[in-house]
DNA sequence: CCGTAAATAT
DNA sequence: TATATTTACG
């Protein structure tokens, strides 16, 4: 007797999730309140259908996820059903639309790029799950300090490890499509938009936060980050510019940014103060073995690290990339082009430290080609700004190169391993 | 802007 | 401690 109020309690809270569609359907037919219980269906409803969406576009690796999520949708749709027959409650029509609501509240932050549903749907859905960092495949040592649950560490470590399999058989499957390299740059920078300080939170309002019980593996650090976190809220860092870093820098140029009224304050939201100092480290700069590949083949197309980081940056075509950042991976990587041919005991090539760079535009190996040079021999040639092109449209894509990323940690030597003589 | 070096974050 | 990335400076 008692012991069914219990449960009641239980259920009550905001975000309840069953060990089993049968517990839910048992706790649900515990409900008195036809209300109650109209609104707990659809809430745990929309929940599963959200999930559905994410999942939807990986119905291909997740078959069986699809066809689990199908039946228990169907089954409380025809709970639902029961219920509303039988007692038809007008208030329903309040909780419906708070459905689709969520889905759409996160995507309108993306809303500049729509080119392949399915893509953005991953995209999205990534970002949903893991909210931050995708650190890139190499290093496992990235553990990305957070502020609540560990539970999400856990599950982020295996998704990331699902969505590298994922992305590496994709990345055969459909490599055709632009889209799908993009989404790979964006994974990183993705984060940063919104992980800059904190994170939209759109999805979930309240995944529990209750009780994070530090079980994580080392509290070493536990003083810088999650502690900190509260404090870092009102005074907020990371909000420098994180939020219009793409599409706003092309060229030099401001575009045309669509924000309406920059002057004008928010509506009423002034009781955060967000205006201190922007005294605001930015988000580390995550350079993804595809970043790195499109940096090192534009380095190429430019005639080696000679090439100065604005010519470099445009030709990437990389949005939201600035020039800082790739003015700092140039010098790191003339650092490691240069420290390496002395490193080896590479008989081939032993001298001519410099020169190794120099080997690289030469090399037209592959389709290398690459029509913007005319002459391959002078690669000295393109002064800055000179090109014509400047403001290329994302429409125009002349981004073929597919030639290898050599699986996952770039090294830097693996382009320029390429051996032959410099012609002296 | 660019390159380099110092400062920081991981 | 080493490395990656950001910031400061000339």
């Amino acid at each position: 007797m008692g012991s069914v109020s219990s449960e009641l309690t239980l259920d009550l809270t905001p975000t309840f999730v069953p060990k089993t569609i049968a517990s839910f359907l048992y706790n649900l037919s515990t409900i008195q309140t036809s209300s109650h219980k109209l609104s707990k269906l659809h809430d745990f409803l929309s929940r599963l259908e959200q999930e559905l969406n994410k999942i939807h576009a990986f119905k291909r690796e997740l078959p069986l996820s699809m066809l689990l999520l199908n039946d228990a949708i169907l089954i409380l749709k025809e709970e639902l059903e029961k219920c509303r027959r039988e007692n038809c409650v007008p208030v329903l029509e309040e909780f419906i639309p708070l459905k689709k609501e969520i889905d759409h509240s996160e995507e309108n932050h993306d809303i500049d790029r729509d080119k392949n549903n399915e893509c953005r749907d991953k995209k999205n859905w990534m970002s949903s799950v893991q909210l931050w960092n995708t650190t890139t495949t190499t290093t496992t040592t990235t553990t990305n300090n957070n502020d609540n649950n560990n539970n999400a560490y856990e599950s982020d470590h295996k998704v990331r490890n699902n969505q590298n399999k994922l992305e590496t058989k994709k990345r055969e499957e459909e490599e055709k499509s632009v889209t799908v390299a993009e989404d790979r740059f964006q994974s990183c920078s993705s984060n940063r938009n919104g992980g800059s300080a904190f994170m939209p939170f759109s999805t979930y309002s309240s995944v529990p936060v209750t009780t994070v019980t530090l079980a994580a593996p080392k509290d070493e650090k536990d003083e810088s980050g999650v502690n900190r976190l509260s404090f870092m809220m009102p005074g907020v860092k990371g909000l420098r510019e994180g939020f219009d870093s793409r599409g706003s820098r092309s060229s030099s140029s401001r575009a045309v940014s669509v924000s309406s009224s920059p002057p004008t304050v928010q509506p009423s939201l002034r009781s955060a103060p967000v205006q201190p100092q922007q005294i605001a480290r930015k988000q580390r700069r995550c350079w993804s073995p595809e970043l790195h590949r499109r940096f090192v083949n534009a380095l190429q197309k430019l005639g080696g690290s000679q090439a100065t980081p604005k010519q470099i940056r445009e030709l990437m075509q990389v949005d939201g990339l600035t020039n800082d950042e790739v003015k700092s991976h140039l010098q790191k990587y003339r650092l490691h082009t240069r420290r390496v041919p002395a490193a080896n005991g590479n008989e081939s090539v032993v001298v001519l430290g410099g020169l190794w760079m120099s080997q690289e535009p030469y090399n037209g190996s592959s389709k290398g080609s690459s029509s913007a040079s005319g002459s391959p021999q002078s690669p000295l040639h393109l002064a800055t700004g000179s090109r014509g092109g400047t403001s290329r449209t994302e429409g125009d894509s002349m981004e073929d190169d597919d030639e290898d990323a050599k699986s996952e940690s770039y090294s830097w030597k693996s382009h320029i391993q390429r051996h032959g003589q410099v012609g002296v």
